[in-house]
DNA sequence: GACTCGTTTCAAAGCGCTTTGGATGACCAA
DNA sequence: TTGGTCATCCAAAGCGCTTTGAAACGAGTC
């Protein structure tokens, strides 16, 4: 059943008809609900690949998962942004396309993304420094939103990110105030931006303090259970091990506990753990109340949010590049207390006044 | 640039152009060169709206990913599947195409992607028992494969599955072997096809040797950390509590090895673990050789296999339905041993020979 | 030289929709 | 009655591609 038939049907013309269905004024109250009807009944549907070339819309986003050809890793965040964004989409009536695009020529997919015309704009994912595809973008003429930011970018660009520096300073601030004074960075890939912006922001806190960055206390990789206890293992071998962890993911954090549960020790007590948590479906930190203490940002939230801002941009594409800065909220959980007694220095004594807990951070820049 | 500006310049028909660049013989080699190369320097990109308006084709695949509204949980298996599946398509010229869809209205998701016409073949997730998906996608006359398959269903459909039964009867013959009596099943939601199956595996390698099967040994549930943990700790407190553990997910086995060893317990020689592995980008089982031993079977590589599937079945509509199942391949970490001595019964020691390690198991259903 | 045949190219008709630019009446004011 | 204004509806021209049916042309055959 086409616009054809159905219009026959009624004996009507297809354009009064087309008019009727897209909600166009030129055509009477009682023949638009006698079309509509007639089209329920027919189970009239208007075929996508005819309106699209008619009226030059794709009414289709894409998404481009750049997989690195050295470690093959699908970033495992990608699944609830996804689903956050695609309840957006189907609420506008726009589909989704997904695009696997190898880092080594991701120029040519957007290029070819962009010829094909078959989306009207793009959510790009895993910025990094300084992130080529912002540009490429932009000269292209594609809409599109980044999730997180690219530091380094000269243009301007729409961008969603989580505060990551501010998160990274404020979990570091808050094992200080808890007496913490070897405190190590379990960080992801520091080519991607959020990991420079928490390396940042971890630096930031422990300058503020006075305290020497100490080498020996962070590593980057691949957020594993795996990495998170290969840190562990080769940190509490150090003359001066950290009596604090701050990773950047759940699973990392895991990794640490193993590690250092199985040294005999408890957390919480003898080693705390502050981590970054996305707030994954199937990655929970505790139902009620949280297991580790952790910076928590909603990533399928994030994936709505950057739908819509994108949406938006589709509409008013001369207007000016957006941006929205989310703020990730501390949650307390029982993996952080005060450092052990300091054999070093007994003077530096937790604080009496820890931070507060579920409020969100202020809303500067990070 | 579209075809009629190429045509033009080129001082010849749209017919010809199209022909020479879509490989119909109609057309002379000194032509074809002459148009092909006119059409890189150009930069020329068939639009894919219009191409797909005058073919019919869509020249896209449909993944539903299905969302429950009570757990509102993302598969994490999804984003690997997607990654392996993207692959392929991208070969083969077609597009992605994502859409989520809650539990309550599936059939109506899916009338509305027929009708719509945008996809020529859809791929299944998540298949439960007696799936309603299979004749409703039978009845709309769309192409499409599960991955996993429907206990119960009767039509023939395509299906791409691991053999879970025959995988998890295998582990858990394995820890019979090693003199395990006392065998815990941590496994997914039984309202899945795999949970299912799994739990039938595990069933009939008990019966086989004569074991009666112990419903506080087992358990079923979403597949996460706490799952593991809070199944390890209920179970350790019972009268007789479980030598080994069977796990449905490396995030499982991380839960019980977690309470295990806050026990005091050695993985591997006080508890034995046993775990499904799908193999996933961020979720490995160790780098060369498995920390837990397992049942691996790469879900990357499914989607792959999965993706080749429904694009012959597209190729050759009349054909007759296809499927293929996959075999786990058993490899064996350092989360097994043997039983510990056995207080009841000291005459069932460990048998002498172990399983072998890495073979694949035979090709028998599951 | 007329005819057939194969090769190479083209004009034009779709694919199913939107949208521009009328056409047709109905209604009212002058 | 005439002219103008609305409110409705429609014919037809695209959107950019594929594909059918036919034309043009040179070469081979008698």
């Amino acid at each position: 059943m086409n616009l054809k038939d159905l219009a026959r049907t009624l004996g009507l013309s297809p354009t009064t008809v087309s008019r009727a269905l897209n909600g166009y004024p030129e055509v009477s109250a009682a023949t638009r609900t006698r079309v509509s009807e007639a089209a329920k009944a027919h189970n009239y549907r208007p075929n996508t690949q005819a309106k699209r070339l008619a009226t030059g819309r794709a009414m289709a986003i894409g998404h481009v998962i750049p997989i690195s050809t050295r470690h093959e890793i699908v970033n495992p965040i990608f699944a609830d942004f996804i689903a956050g964004a695609g309840e957006v989409y189907a609420r506008a009536g726009y589909d989704m396309l997904l695009t696997i695009a190898p880092d080594d020529d991701e120029a040519r997919a957007y290029r070819e993304i962009r010829s094909k015309g078959n989306v009207d704009g793009i959510i790009v994912h895993g910025p990094k420094e300084a992130d080529p595809r912002i540009p490429l973008l932009t000269e292209l003429g594609l809409p599109f939103v980044v999730h997180g930011r690219a530091t380094g970018a000269t243009l301007p660009y729409s961008w969603l990110d989580v505060n990551n520096a501010r998160a990274f300073e404020r979990a570091t601030e808050f094992l200080l105030d808890l007496g913490h004074r070897r405190i190590a960075l379990v960080n992801g890939l520091e080519f991607m931006d959020f990991a420079i912006r928490r390396r940042r922001g971890y630096e930031t806190a422990l300058a503020a303090r006075g305290i020497a960055l100490d080498p020996a206390l962070t590593t980057s990789g691949e957020m594993t259970e795996a990495q998170g206890a290969a840190a562990a293992r080769a940190m509490r071998a150090l003359p001066d091990p950290p009596t604090a962890f701050l990773t950047s993911s759940l699973l990392s954090a895991m990794g640490v506990r193993r590690v250092v549960e199985a040294a005999g020790l408890r957390i919480g007590r003898d080693v705390s753990i502050v981590t970054h948590d996305d707030d994954l479906g199937y990655l929970k930190n505790g139902d009620d109340e949280p297991i580790f203490t952790a910076t928590r940002s909603s990533v399928r939230d994030a994936g709505r949010r950057a739908a819509k801002m994108l949406l938006a941009l589709i509409e008013s594409p001369d207007a000016a590049p957006r941006s929205e800065l989310l703020e990730a909220v501390l949650l307390v959980g029982q993996s952080t207390g005060p450092a052990p007694a300091l054999r070093a220095d007994p003077t530096t004594l937790p604080s009496p006044t820890l931070p507060s807990a579920s409020a969100p951070f202020s809303g500067e820049q990070g």
